[in-house]
DNA sequence: ACAATTCTTGACTAATCGTTCCAGAAAGAG
DNA sequence: CTCTTTCTGGAACGATTAGTCAAGAATTGT
C-alpha cells in the first residue's frame, strides 16, 4: 500500500489560517503560504485545492478553534457581566501587539461583499456569537444578575455589533482610554 | 507655453476613490483604475504618483466629501436623537445594494494594521467622527433633549464604535430586523 | 524483493502585477 | 509658424501571480 502523509493536515491548516489572519486574502500569496505552512507547494494544492478553497477552510477552522474560546468564557459559571467585561477588555489587551484583528471580522470586510461563500461563513459566525451572547444573557437573567433585561435577543445582537466594532477600532488606535470608554458605555446597557 | 490638463483632477480622484471603495486596496489593479478613471495610464502616474499614493489621496478625499455629509446631518437644527436614528438607519438602507461599506472602515480593516499612513488617516477620521458625535451630544444636552447624559465623550466614542460595527455587520447580513435591533439598543443608551 | 501509492522537488507555464519608456499628437504663448 | 510643454497610446519592463507537470525519492502492504 501507499505511503503516509508526512505533515499534519490540521497543523498546516492552522498555519495557513494565521497567514490569512495576519495579511488578509488578497495580500497573501501562495508563496507566502508555502513558506509559512512548511509543506510543499504540490502537497498544498493536492491537500487543499486552490487558494480560495484553502481560505474557506481556514475560516472554518477559525470558527471552530477561536470561537470556542469565546463560548467557554461566556458559559463558565459566575457573573455574566464580569465575563462580558473580560471578553471586551481582552480585545483592548490584544491590540497592543499583533494588530491582526479577528479573521472573521477581516473576512467580512475584505470579501463578504463580493464572495457569497465568505458572506455565508461570516453570517454563520455572527449567528454563533449572537447565540453565545444570548445564552449568557438568559443565564444572567435567570440567576438574578440581569433581572431588568427586557429584550435579550436585541441586546445579544447589540453586543455582537459592539464587539466587532471594538475589534476593528482597536486595529487603528492605541488610545486605551477611548477603547475603555466604548466598553464602559456598551456594558452600561446591562445596568 | 504648455498645454492644459484635459481631465479634472478631482473627478479622476473621485473615480479612483470609488474603485478602492468597492474593491479594496489589494484587489484593485492599476488596470482597473485606468479603466474607471477614464484617464491615460501615464497621466495617472504623472498626476498621482504610484498606487499607494493614489490610495492615500483617495482616503483624503473620502474624509472630505463623505464625512461632510455626516457632519451636516448631525449639526442640522432639530432633535439630536432623530438625527442619530436617521444616521444609523441610513446604514441599514445602504446595505441593500452596493455592499461596499465605508472606505475608512475598509481601510482600517485591510491596511491600518500594516501601513502607518493608512492608520494615521483612519485615526484622523475616527477623531473627526467622534467629535461630530460629541458636539451633537452637547447640543442635545444644552437643548434639554439629553438632560441626563453623564459622560458625552465616552458616549460619543461608543456611538462611533457602534456605527462602525453596524457598517461592517451590514456587509454580511441582510437581516434588517437584526440590524434594527442593534440600532434600537444602541440609541437606548441616550434614554 | 516487489509493486503500489504518495510525497517532494523544481522547473515550468500563461497571465497579471506595478511601473517606465518612448514617440507622436495636441494645444498653449511668442 | 515655432517653440515648449503636456497629454496620449501602446509597447515593454522585470517581478510576481496562481496553478501545473513530470520525474524521482520514500514508504507502505504483500
Amino acid at each position: 500500500m501507499a505511503r503516509h502523509k508526512e505533515f499534519e493536515r490540521d497543523e498546516a491548516l492552522q498555519k495557513a489560517m494565521e497567514v490569512f489572519w495576519t495579511r488578509g486574502y488578497e495580500a497573501t500569496s501562495m508563496q507566502n503560504l508555502v513558506e509559512h505552512m512548511g509543506i510543499n507547494r504540490q502537497s498544498l494544492y493536492d491537500t487543499f485545492g486552490d487558494k480560495h478553497s484553502l481560505y474557506l477552510e481556514a475560516l472554518d477552522r477559525y470558527q471552530e478553534v477561536e470561537s470556542r474560546r469565546l463560548f467557554e468564557l461566556l458559559e463558565k459559571p459566575g457573573s455574566v457581566k464580569k465575563a462580558l467585561r473580560k471578553l471586551f477588555t481582552g480585545v483592548i489587551e490584544g491590540c497592543e501587539g499583533e494588530r491582526r484583528g479577528c479573521l472573521m471580522n477581516n473576512a467580512m470586510s475584505e470579501l463578504a461583499g463580493r464572495c457569497k461563500a465568505t458572506a455565508e461563513k461570516t453570517r454563520h459566525n455572527m449567528a454563533a456569537l449572537e447565540e453565545a451572547f444570548y445564552r449568557a444573557l438568559l443565564r444572567g437573567k435567570k440567576e438574578g444578575e440581569l433581572k431588568e433585561l427586557r429584550d435579550p435577543r436585541a441586546v445579544a445582537r447589540f453586543l455582537y455589533n459592539s464587539f466587532q466594532g471594538l475589534v476593528l477600532t482597536a486595529k487603528a488606535t492605541q488610545d486605551r482610554k477611548a477603547l475603555e470608554d466604548v466598553v464602559k458605555v456598551t456594558l452600561s446597557v446591562l445596568d
